[in-house]
DNA sequence: GCCAACGTTGGC
DNA sequence: GCCAACGTTGGC
């Protein structure tokens, strides 16, 4: 089991969106990083689900329901997407100034790179975060 | 709205 | 292959 984290503006595409619609395509990656972890997600791997610019916060852990293909809002290059479904919400979302302060999480690549959006967590990390929101799996 | 960080492009 | 210029992301 892998963990990650993938970032969405929540006026785009909200957690609450992928709720409503029980399952959804994590499309529209243009960045090379990005998409080698898009890559290597497994079905089955758990993905912290973070809230970029509107918001700034870790709301729930998505579940990866379909492995990479190609992604069909491409029109040229080399793109992939999977799908993800919503697979816990957590009980309080979790700030990005409070895992900034966090002693533990200053490797996590959301505080290195603010830029990549799909990034691999250690599993230690993800459980970190997971308690942060007071939440279980 | 500003700006830092990062990625991409293109001239040499 | 280097690097300057430019574009984009995303926090503040």
């Amino acid at each position: 089991m892998n963990y990650w984290l993938v970032k969405s503006e929540p006026d785009v595409y909200s957690y609450d969106q992928l709720i409503k619609e029980g399952r959804g395509r994590w499309d529209g990656v243009r960045n090379y990083q990005a998409r080698n972890n898009l890559r290597a997600m497994k079905e089955g791997d758990l993905c912290l689900f973070y809230h970029s610019n509107i918001g700034l916060e870790v709301v729930g852990v998505a579940r990866v329901a379909r492995e990479h293909y190609p992604d069909p809002t491409a029109e040229k290059g080399d793109w992939s997407c999977v799908d993800l479904e919503p697979y816990k919400s957590f009980q309080r979302p979790v700030r990005l100034a409070e895992i900034k302060s966090h002693p533990a999480l200053q490797q996590l690549l959301l505080v290195r790179n603010g830029r990549l959006s799909v990034m691999p967590v250690q599993s230690d990390e993800f459980f970190t975060i997971l308690g942060m929101g007071e939440t279980d799996l």
